[in-house]
DNA sequence: AAAATTAACGCAACAATGTTGCAATTGATT
DNA sequence: AATCAATTGCAACATTGTTGCGTTAATTTT
C-alpha cells in the first residue's frame, strides 16, 4: 500500500462529504468546491477515497453515479453492504445503514460485493405530495 | 397507451436478446446488429422495450448499463424484482430469477422498485480460476 | 388496393461523463 | 534544505446518451 497524501483538494472534498447528509455526484461536488481544483482532480480524489474505503460508490438505476461517506466510517474499514434509497422525486440518495438484505444464492457463485438500491419516495417527498 | 409498431429494427434487436443468455449493453447490441439501423435507433428501441416491460435495464456498479429479456417474459408483465449477478472477471451479467432479497424498511418510505446486484465470480470463472 | 395517419427512422449536432499522457507542483520524508 | 514520488492542471480524447427535424414506412381507414 502506497502512502496517500493529505492535499488541500482532498481535504476540501472530504469537507463537502462531511457537510452533506446525502450521496453526491461528481458534478455536485464540483459545484460546491468553487474551482478549488480541476474536475479531473476530483475524479482522481474520488477514486482514491473509494480505494481507501473512506467513501463508497453508488450506481443508480437512472445511470447516475454518486458517492457517500457513511456514518459508521469512523470504524477502520468502511463496510457498505447496506441498502441505499433513491428518491424518484427529489433524486436524493441516502444510505439506509440499518437495511441489510437477506438472500439465498445458488451454488458455485462467489459473492464479493452487493449493491442493493431501492427507489421510490423518500419521507420528505412522501409527506409533501399529499 | 400508444400503439407500438413492429419494425424490422425492433425485430432484429429482439432476436439478439433471444439468442443471448446474458444481459447486453447498447454497444454489444450494436455490434451484433451489423448496421441494421442507426445507433440512435437502438437507444430508442431499448427505451420502448423497457417501457413495454419486455426487457429491463440493469445498472452496474462499474457504471455500465445493460439490458436483459428474462425467461419469465412470456407472462403478461415482465417483473424484475430479482437479483442480478455481475462477474468481476468476464463482466457478464445474468439474471438470478430465483434470488429475491428480503428486507425490512424504516417507516415513511414508499418503495416502487428495487435493484439488487451481486458481484463476484460466476460459476464459469470460478472453475477456471483454480 | 390506395390513401391517410403518425410511429419510427437516419442524420447531424450536441451534451454529459469519464479517461489518459505528460510536464509542473507540492506533501511527506530524510 | 534537499529529495522523491504522489498529486495536480491542462489539453486532448473516448464513450455514452440526447435532441431536432425532415424523411420513411407500419398500420389503419377509406
Ligand atoms: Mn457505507
Ligand atoms: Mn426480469
Ligand atoms: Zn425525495
Ligand atoms: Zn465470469
Amino acid at each position: 500500500m502506497k502512502a496517500t497524501r493529505n492535499t488541500t483538494a482532498k481535504t476540501a472534498v472530504l469537507e463537502v462529504f462531511e457537510k452533506s447528509k446525502t450521496a453526491l455526484s461528481h458534478t455536485e461536488i464540483q459545484k460546491q468546491l468553487n474551482d478549488v481544483c480541476d474536475r479531473v482532480t476530483i475524479y482522481r480524489i474520488l477514486d482514491r477515497l473509494v480505494n481507501d474505503d473512506i467513501i463508497h460508490k453508488i450506481s443508480n438505476l437512472d445511470g447516475t453515479v454518486k458517492y457517500a461517506k457513511c456514518n459508521h466510517s469512523h470504524q477502520r474499514v468502511h463496510i457498505h453492504n447496506h441498502a441505499h434509497f433513491s428518491c424518484e422525486n427529489c433524486h436524493e440518495i441516502t444510505c439506509l445503514e440499518s437495511v441489510k438484505p437477506s438472500y439465498i444464492m445458488p451454488h458455485n457463485y462467489k459473492v464479493n460485493e452487493i449493491n442493493f438500491t431501492l427507489s421510490g419516495l423518500c419521507p420528505k417527498c412522501l409527506n409533501s405530495n399529499i
